[in-house]
DNA sequence: CTACGTTGGCTAATCGGAATAGCTTTTTGG
DNA sequence: CCAAAAAGCTATTCCGATTAGCCAACGTAG
């Protein structure tokens, strides 16, 4: 019986391609294990369990994703960086629907690698942000709106919620258009309140 | 052995509440079975499946959700019906986690009752956009940049996602004025073609 | 009020997927 | 070459959903 030289990275990356034929739901030990030529039971010699492999899956999915829009946003600031990377997270999201699906997933409070990892693809946010030349608590409002509108638009787009007759690529340029005219304007009118900001995660 | 007096309703309403206290996924057959005090095979007397019971725990959910925003735009037009609308939803989200998470489960494109259902209360954020006075194409990119906003936010909000110390009330108003300014300027500007919003670096 | 069909509840059992136990073989380091 | 760790495997257990089949409760015609 000759060994199948797993590991768990090998076994990441192949559940990160599953996961986006069948669908982060449709992610299973008994399909993985297929998958790579494994009967099921020997995954466990490489992974905790379902739960760990979903981690796994998601947090590798979150590492893509800042690798790639770090990637789209070199080079460029102010709406051209907003728009390249509202652009290549929605292409990215829409290439890998298991792996978004994953990288969605609630992070548990208490998963300090998770949050590091967020943290970082965050950081790319507020920079470009501070290119708006925003700062302290309305960076942090604009880093959350601009989160709120990529997330809730492929939320609504990978759920089939969009089903008027009219491109999303379109809408969804408007919704970019119209955070960027705000920013824009909040900038221009100058943050009035000023409250000390003091550190954390995420945003 | 007296009769438990159970009906269909009666299940999705008990399972709607189970939901807002274990979460949408804690969400069990076995669980609902020991709420209503009855055993767990009993409950497909009165409902097809699991999957069944989330369609109608969701598909109420909507309804609700369809009735508390109609009340809250009533009597109001621009910017208070948005504010109203969006506050109205976010609390009522926070209130009935369970119920919300049950509402975005993806509708299932072939089951009519769920999209007329959902149309009806998309027609709401339709009307609140005609009282910009968008219509055709923009007044689709208005609604779907609304839903947008308030699922983004709601959905990053639930998922604990928002770690600094920053009020989220406050992060929320700076979405939804953003998004009220860029409709304002998007009814001022005429819609005269598809992209009038270009956030080009110059004015 | 009473027999009878329908309805709702129950126990027992099946099924599928995750997870564990315990055995066997390969690999690897000395 | 040998012992221990690592990686597979089969057999099993567990749990939640679901089905089968039995029996009591209800409600209704006669």
């Amino acid at each position: 019986m000759p060994r199948a030289g797993l590991d768990r990275a090998t076994l990441i990356a192949a559940a990160s391609e599953l996961a986006d034929e069948v669908g982060f739901a449709g992610l299973t030990m008994g399909l993985l294990a297929e998958r790579v030529g494994v009967r099921t039971p020997s995954l466990y010699k490489h992974v905790d369990s379902l739960d760990a492999l979903q981690r796994g899956v998601g947090l590798q999915a979150v590492r893509d994703i800042g690798a790639v829009l770090t990637r789209a946003a070199v080079g460029r600031s102010g709406p051209e960086a907003v728009h390249a990377i509202a652009e290549t997270f929605r292409k990215w999201a829409l290439d890998h629907p298991g792996r978004y699906a994953a990288s969605v997933r609630a992070p548990r409070a208490e998963d300090d690698e998770y949050q590091a990892v967020a943290r970082e693809t965050v950081q790319i946010l507020f920079d470009v942000v501070a290119g708006f030349g925003l700062t302290d608590e309305r960076a942090i409002d604009a880093v959350r709106a601009l989160r709120t509108v990529i997330h809730g638009f492929l939320g609504l787009e990978s759920d089939g919620a969009f089903q008027m007759e009219r491109d999303p690529s379109d809408s969804y340029r408007f919704v970019i258009d119209t955070l960027i005219n705000g920013m824009r304007a909040e900038a221009a009118t100058g943050g009035s309140d000023t409250s000390p900001l003091r550190a954390g995660q995420g945003s």
